[in-house]
DNA sequence: CGGAATCATTTAACATATTAAATAATTCTG
DNA sequence: CAGAATTATTTAATATGTTAAATGATTCCG
């Protein structure tokens, strides 16, 4: 049998790249009881403070209806609450309690570390490289 | 509120580059009625023909527990066919049935199309680079 | 040879992903 | 202003991911 692959796997590399990555970050995530998903919900309120949950979604790569479940359990272990937006009764909005900001900022430093690393071990160059790449192959299905 | 980080969100990044060239490929894999990590099975069983359980997980990198469904799935659906291996009785050996390497056949044809595609539009130098630099971010982590 | 240590896979329990359909609130249009 | 069209979110059903524990088979070593 011929194998009638001859490239790279892209997506398998770019999988492998993430979890080599990850793996640095989860255990410090599971020491503040947070999974993958949740700490990119928490990083996006880190970010922005009180979100809606469509941009809760569209910039924690959660779909939605992955996100009501993500959602539910991370208001029952107090890390965020929701509420209807008193504007737009439509939106629900989010906001992290005392005890998510506080994941957030203790987090925050520990990762910041690992990109130093990353920076002195790959080269500062080729990280900026593989960002500019990573967005060139990005722009190729979905320009902005 | 001051946010906490500064650099890119290299796993996000990654991600989203994953769904990029994914949405590529996934509507001809839904065509077969394979899911991804049925196509990522049946892509190391074209590569390799007979395989144990273990290898398969390894480089569909799919979790021993995930994989046992999924084989389950794929046997019911009649892409595989699974049996002991006669010399290790520990091992079970997967073997894609004639459906399954149809499935292979057709399906390799529009995936090397879309790196064509990527290597003109993309330029192949830059495709290059960016499959050498995810090699390194993985070197990083798990020395080989 | 026989039991302890090892290795491969599966089961179990819970969390997340995916797709389609349902529900809820708002906006648009006549 | 009423009803249709639109937008936001959730529910439902099935598939997959994750971790720990259980099960099955083999190897190692005395």
């Amino acid at each position: 049998m011929t194998t009638p692959f001859v490239h790279r796997n892209l997506p398998r590399l770019l999988l492998q790249a993430r979890e080599s990555v990850m793996a640095h970050t989860r255990p410090g995530l599971r020491e503040h009881g947070l999974s993958d998903q949740q700490w990119r919900v928490l990083r996006v309120l880190g970010e922005h403070g009180v979100v809606e949950t469509g941009r809760v979604a569209r910039e924690a790569f959660i779909l939605g209806p992955s996100l009501t479940g993500v959602l539910n359990r991370m208001e029952r272990d107090g890390l965020i609450r929701r509420e209807r937006d008193a504007a737009d009764q439509r939106r629900t909005v989010v906001a992290p309690t005392a005890k998510g900001k506080k994941a957030v900022q203790k987090l925050s430093h520990s990762i910041e570390a690992h990109y130093a690393f990353m920076e002195t071990s790959l080269g500062k160059d080729k990280l900026t490289q593989l960002y500019s790449l990573l967005d060139a192959v990005i722009e190729l299905e979905q320009p902005a």
